[in-house]
DNA sequence: TCTTGGTGTATTGTATACCAGAAAGAAAGC
DNA sequence: GCTTTCTTTCTGGTATACAATACACCAAGA
């Protein structure tokens, strides 16, 4: 490493050296910041719900697979602790949350007033361009074959709320939302699959974007909080896996 | 402790027995979280947009004012810096962060969305009573009075806000505005006091609450967002000491 | 056999020492 | 006098040592 830095002084100092310039010089990496998205990424990948989950974070062992000390890996977990994603006991230990599911109703309908409100700012600022972009997503789909292709429609899904969050243009709206999402990442994608929430999803979808194209504030804000809350209902009426 | 468990036991099951029953068990102590708390509060309840504002944090000039060592205020910052409240510039400083016009016009947008979804809530959860109370808030004021009292009408608006918050019955719903309004909270008592945005105040003010009253959740809505953006629109033009 | 007390171990909380990078100031060369 | 460079110092980043607590296990006595 200090060989790099060297050749690029050099480098620059004198250009007719033909020193190794290493180049990017990628990111200030941070120790801290690493093992933050590291776990962040473990966290939401995993299936905290199944039974056999381990809930657990053992400091110490994180320090021994990655090879460091303890004291970035705790400010890592000060920070997702904040975030909401673990909880510290007090000499008790560090352990993964599982939301109840009133919690996740109540994520759900901040989800909804957020990106009902990104809907109805996209209505006066989004280009047409972008809002037919949103029609492109389901060039090759409809219902059936969506129920077909349920991971992969999934992922669509995603993409297109993602979307409209992103055509209100208000960049706040589009983290919080997306900060949300993370801890509704594994309760999507299994309610999906369900009944048929997959095709009626489309056809919502199909509605939302009518209405943005029409320009219509009031309808796309109506039809995307609707289209959220009917999430909300099935979760009430129909998911029994959370506390 | 065991004693304790015991002679409520007891107590529980033989009245009769006079246990020494030993009291609540007070707060478990964490210095990392006291820290948090202090520091968090030290930072809203400045002015950091004055001219000559001190923005940096040194970690150990704090360790050696709290006589603490400085891992558990780097914990402290750690989760500070996820709230947005400072900016750690690795080998530069701790830096407590301005927000520029923009992030708080966001800030006011969302808290816009956040709130008018609390409003919608509030007409179906709320009871007829707790809506009335919001009436009480305004028993001794008119716009004219009010301007007289700034800084107590700056209060009465935030419990107010606050209040329609907590009639949605949504908690995250609550806890996400109140956490933007950290942010915001400086700028809300600047600015409540310019042109003649307390006595219109109190007018939409006593709109929603109408709204609330009849129950109508579209009116409720659109008259608690409209609120919110005319702040918005307010800040857009008249507030000039943001970046 | 059950209860109770103590001890040992595992794990987190806190303190401290040291490292590296960056900024500021001093000194030297032009 | 200006610029440049070197050095000093300050700051956060990391590692490690120590302290305190929670939990489990074991042994002894009733």
């Amino acid at each position: 490493m200090d060989q790099n830095i060297d050749a690029a002084a050099d480098a620059e100092a004198d250009a007719g050296t033909p020193g190794l310039v290493v180049q990017p010089i990628e990111a200030n990496f941070s120790l801290k910041d690493r093992i933050y998205d590291s776990l962040k990424q473990a966290i939401t990948s995993m299936n905290i719900y199944a039974d056999d989950a381990e809930l657990r974070l053992d400091e110490r062992k994180l320090s021994e697979q990655l090879a460091i000390s303890r004291t970035p890996i705790r400010e890592a977990l000060a920070r997702l602790e904040q975030e909401g994603l673990v909880h510290i006991q007090p000499r008790k230990g560090v352990f993964i949350v599982r939301k109840t599911k009133r919690e996740v109703l109540e994520m759900v309908t901040v989800w909804a007033a957020l990106e009902s409100m990104a809907a109805r700012l996209a209505t006066e600022t989004a280009s047409d361009a972008e809002i037919a972009e949103l029609r492109t997503m389901f060039v090759d789909e409809d219902g059936d074959t969506a129920k077909a292709h349920i991971d992969e429609y999934s992922n669509k899904n995603i993409r297109f709320h993602q979307a409209i969050l992103k055509l209100g243009g208000c960049k706040l709206l589009q983290d919080m939302a997306d900060n949300l999402f993370i801890h509704m990442r594994s309760i999507r994608t299994r309610t999906i699959g369900e009944s048929d929430r997959a095709k009626r999803s489309v056809i919502d979808h199909l509605h939302i974007i009518e209405a943005l194209e029409a320009r219509d504030a009031e309808l796309a804000e109506k039809l995307v909080r609707e289209h959220s809350m009917n999430l909300a209902r099935h979760i009430e009426e129909h998911v029994n896996y959370l506390d």
